[in-house]
RNA sequence: GGGUGCUUAGCUCAGCGGUAGAGCGUCGCCCUUACAAGGCGGUGGUCGUAGGUUCGAUCCCUACAGCACCCACCA
């Protein structure tokens, strides 16, 4: 073995070869266990927040497979319409074109190609993670059988009644020209205005005033709307006014919707262009005028002046018209919510369009059949509610039911050309043909089509496919083998539908809505089943000071850079790069000069790895410092140099597989106690989704107890006189170091497997390779209590005597005497059996007891129970230092004794405690008074 | 307006009813033959504030303060 760790060695051989080992592959035996991959978007780059979920996801695959289940990690891309459509728009807008100039089919040809260069960009990311993911099944969202699978759910929905078309209002994107669901715009506050415009009555007798943030959407407002119980406008109800500057007439109305004590209580009607107007308008059949073409400018149905002026240029105009007109009564400032799309950050108009639906709010439909809100929505609800499914950390599962209580139909059409084209067709009458083609839609409707048929222009929205990813993967709805694009078999239904429901989805709570809540309902509704058990909600990946990662912040890290380390210029080349405003671009090169002087140092894979783990909690955010990688490494690096030791010491002869017969040191039979124990716990934590307690765990074991403790037992074993110790410790030292290795694997796969390759063969493992062997059971280790007992003594022992060292500046390579003295029985014992370790461990002579009453030089000394363990001063201490250190631990210990007597003390404390708490308060009282006694000898027979 | 979290050592976080913990940082001594990416030892906290329940509260309850985030139609 090299004398250090060298990740980037170790790394860039292991994958492949698992790969094309089939390790990754289902067993085929064994209780099914499947994760789902949330699909990335195939425009997507691996950032931190996959690496950590997916690390997360590749330490349950790794650590599920070991226990032989018959495991399925399936993977695959999302065509993301419209990101992907976008990258795409942007190239041709380089060469000055426009998808339009390309027509649909030479456009959508060009995405494919662009998806055939780029899209396994984020899968190859991928595997230098490490995920031990089954690519052979890898699938596309837009791949033959997923396409068959959203045809057969949206043709099946409609003819259930639970999709329709419908001319609804939708949130628009004026800049991406397209409808948008609900989850798809985030509200943002903006600064803005709060406009007071005057309207007045036709007979000119009286004027009734309107607040709006949006004046110039005043060119569509078909009402005025007050409360019907606001006596200032009592009388105005039923009037027509005025409506300024377009020389219509429009009524005073009365809804409860409208708020007497906000602006001036009375509100103008939009119900073209605002989702409350639009309810109003329908309450009291007024039909909406639409005011913008769909990239927001005036339309026809305003006055000819403002035609074709854009939103904010036709609210300047207007206002400055009012304002000539004396009917803007006042401007003030107003914070707002302003609805902004997801995607193009353009303020979203709300549009009357036709779209398609799905229903999820109907109890039942007119012709008596189950209407969405029992179909679909209930079920989903249940599923979480009875329990079937389990949120891990539990409160999200809150989240999840309040949104389906209150959700909305779901708009799924998008005006895009890449994804899922809508399998509709139009007659000329307008009726629709829905099929799996037009032959189809055509003969299974009743009515035969007027003239000629045409499909339908819009695409799927893209969580429509991603919702049927749980079984549409699976090769649903064919009964037999599903090809992928290359033709190789991919699903197949009849036999892969073992792995639904899938044991846990591991994903972000910013999808909940969007993807978990949408698979539940489609799996539910066309399979019947639950798609997942549970869903362990990960946290968000922030930047070390909790701050959310952002290119503009230049905050963000790329998680390859951390594994394979990146020099400081190019890092400030690719992270100001993409950054266009120059301002911008100096703060984040400042930033990154000042965080990453040296750039970013290599840590390796396994590092951050265990990072992720380490810091997987409950917590929502997770902050991901550098240093604390470092230091991981650092671990990785302790295991690396664990092994060499074991390695270097353990000869060519070879082992029998398992355990030793019999232990022959105490130090052998704690260690493998102590192996069990973590073994156990490290179970307990993969099964709490404990990432953090299991890395904790495997660390301590490692570096603590494992290198700090059993190593440095083990060199006086091996370098002593008796033969069977040796040969045993030599043993034990593999053997532990093996299982080691296997709990170790699922999170740090590449490190484990590199130093396997030597200690394998030693114990005559026949697997060719880690990844191959069953994951180390607790049961199978066996535990000797009472040898902790003894090696926490002889601990205890040790580091009293290095406290003494250290704190008395006793060089650690000079070899002093050392002196027991009282004790009991047990303490000779231990003594005649530690003697040796002590003297090598502690640099110590040969011990001496001395016998009750002797005379002893003086001293320092420590204390275990009633033994004191003694360096005598001459030479080597400081008397008076000595005393004063004796002086702080007593002080110390008459603390402790007075807090326990305070307790014993107090009546209550011992007619109400559990019996055993007081017990063991006693017990430790009585401990205390053995130190102190022992202590306060000490302290006497230096004269203090 | 509803909802959900968080507040513990200088920093980042575990713990969550019975002696306050880890990593990093910091201080001291050591290149001791696995490891200086290391070893040994030390320093450092009235567990946000105020009440309550309890024999006992960092942990449970209530209120308050501060900080995040999610949902929602206030023009």
């Amino acid at each position: 073995m090299e004398k250090s760790f060298e990740p980037a060695q170790i790394e860039s051989t292991w994958y492949a070869r698992w790969e094309a080992s089939g390790a990754f592959r289902p067993s085929g035996e064994g209780e099914p266990y499947c994760i789902l991959l949330p699909p990335p978007n195939v425009t997507g780059t691996l950032h931190m927040g996959h690496a950590f979920q997916q690390t997360v996801m590749d330490m349950l695959v790794r650590y599920q497979r070991m226990r032989g289940r018959n495991t399925l990690w399936q993977v695959g891309t999302d065509h993301a319409g419209i990101a992907t459509q976008k990258i795409v728009e942007n190239q041709l807008a380089v060469e000055e074109k426009t998808r339009h100039d390309l027509g649909r089919d030479a456009f959508v040809e060009r995405v494919w190609k662009w998806k055939e260069e780029s899209g396994s960009t984020i899968t190859n990311q991928m595997r230098r993670i490490g995920a031990a993911a089954d690519w052979s099944r890898e699938r596309f969202t837009m791949d033959e059988g997923l396409s068959a699978a959203v045809r057969k759910v949206f043709i099946d929905w409609y003819r259930a009644g639970l999709i329709y078309r419908g001319n609804r209002l939708v949130n628009w994107d004026p800049a991406l020209g397209t409808a948008v669901s609900d989850l798809e715009v985030n509200n943002v506050e903006r600064d803005g205005h709060m406009w007071s415009i005057r309207y007045m009555t036709v007979d000119g007798a009286a004027s009734l005033v309107v607040a709006t943030t949006r004046p110039e959407t005043m060119l569509g407002d078909v009402a005025v709307a007050v409360h019907p119980e606001d006596e200032r406008y009592a009388h105005l109800i039923g009037q027509m006014l005025h409506l300024p500057l377009t020389g219509r007439q429009i009524p005073v109305i009365a809804d409860e919707y409208v708020d007497k004590d906000f602006g001036t209580g009375a509100v103008k009607i939009t119900p073209a262009h605002d989702f409350n107007d639009y309810a109003i308008g329908q309450r009291h059949k007024l039909a909406p005028i639409t005011i913008f073409t769909l990239d927001a400018r005036i339309n026809d149905n305003a006055p000819e002046k403002y035609h074709g002026l854009d939103r904010y240029d036709a609210r300047k105009a207007v206002l400055a018209d009012l304002e000539a007109a004396g009917l803007l009564v006042e401007t003030k400032a107003h914070k707002l919510q302003v609805p902004v799309s997801q995607r193009s950050d353009a303020v979203i108009e709300p549009m009357l369009t036709d779209q398609w639906f799905v229903d999820l709010t109907s109890e039942t439909l007119a012709d008596g059949r189950p209407g969405g809100r029992k179909a679909i929505t209930e079920p989903a609800l249940d599923a979480v509610r009875s329990g079937q499914i389990r949120f891990v950390p539990e409160n999200w599962a809150n989240t999840y039911t309040q949104w389906l209580d209150n959700i909305q139909d779901w708009c799924i059409s998008r005006q895009l050309w890449w994804g899922h084209r809508i399998p509709a067709w139009y007659d000329e009458a307008g009726n629709i043909f829905v099929g799996e083609d037009e032959a189809d839609a055509r003969a299974s409707a009743n009515t035969a089509p007027v003239g000629a048929l045409r499909q339908d222009d819009d695409v799927l929205d893209t969580w429509f496919s991603s919702a049927l990813w749980p079984f549409s993967t699976l090769g649903w709805p064919a009964d037999g083998p599903v090809k992928n694009e290359r033709g190789e078999i991919v699903a197949n239904w009849a036999q892969d539908k073992i792995f639904l429901p899938s044991a846990v989805l591991v994903t972000g709570f910013d999808i909940i809505f969007f993807w978990v809540a949408r698979m539940v309902m489609a799996t539910k509704y066309f399979t019947g089943k639950i798609p997942f058990r549970e869903v362990y909600i990960n946290a968000i990946v922030r930047d070390a000071e909790g701050q959310k990662m952002s290119k503009s912040k230049g905050n963000t890290l790329d998680p390859l850079d951390l594994i394979d380390g990146i020099a400081l210029e190019p890092l400030v080349e690719k992270s100001t790069k993409s950054l266009l405003i120059p301002q911008v671009r100096a703060k984040v090169e400042k930033r990154i000069r000042k965080d990453y002087p040296a750039g970013i140092p290599a840590i390796g894979t396994d590092a951050l790895r265990f990072t992720f783990a380490a810091l997987a909690s409950y917590s929502r955010t997770i902050n991901f410092d550098i240093k604390r990688a470092e230091g991981y490494k650092a671990f990785c690096n302790k295991l690396w140099n664990a092994a060499r030791f074991v390695l270097m010491n353990v000869g060519d002869s070879g082992f029998g597989i398992g355990n030793p017969e019999k232990p022959v040191t105490e130090a052998e039979r704690w260690i493998l106690t102590r192996l069990k124990q973590t073994l156990a716990e490290v179970e307990q934590h993969f099964v709490s989704y404990r990432f953090d307690h299991l890395a904790q765990a495997l660390y301590e074991f490692v570096w603590n107890e494992y290198c700090d403790w059993f190593l440095e037992l083990s060199k006086p074993a091996l370098n002593g006189d008796d033969a069977a110790a040796a040969a045993s410790t030599r043993h034990t030292l593999l053997v532990v170091l093996e299982s080691v290795l296997r709990a170790l694997h699922p999170v740090i796969p590449f490190i484990t497997e590199e130093i396997w390759k030597d200690v394998g063969p030693k114990l005559g493992l026949s697997e060719e390779s880690l990844i191959l062997r069953p994951w180390p059971n607790a049961d199978d280790v066996v535990a000797d209590e009472a040898a902790t007992g003894e090696i926490e003594w002889f601990k205890n022992v040790l580091s009293g005597i290095r406290k003494i060292r250290s704190e008395m500046n006793i060089p650690p390579g000079k070899t002093i005497p050392l002196l027991f003295a009282d004790g009991d029985a047990s303490d000779h014992a231990r003594v005649a059996k530690f003697a040796a370790q002590i003297s090598f461990l502690a640099r110590t002579e040969t011990p001496q007891w001395i016998d009750a009453g002797a005379d002893e030089p003086a001293s320092a000394a420590a204390v275990v129970g009633a033994l004191r363990v003694m360096i005598p001063l001459a030479g080597l201490i400081d008397l008076e230092a000595e005393k004063a250190r004796l002086a702080k631990e007593i002080g110390r210990i008459e603390v402790e004794i007075r807090k326990c007597e305070g307790k014993l003390g107090n009546a209550n404390f011992v007619a109400n405690a559990p019996a055993e708490v007081v017990a063991q308060e006693r017990q430790r009282i009585t401990d205390w008074n053995t130190t102190l006694a022992a202590l306060r000898e000490q302290a006497q027979k230096l004269g203090g």
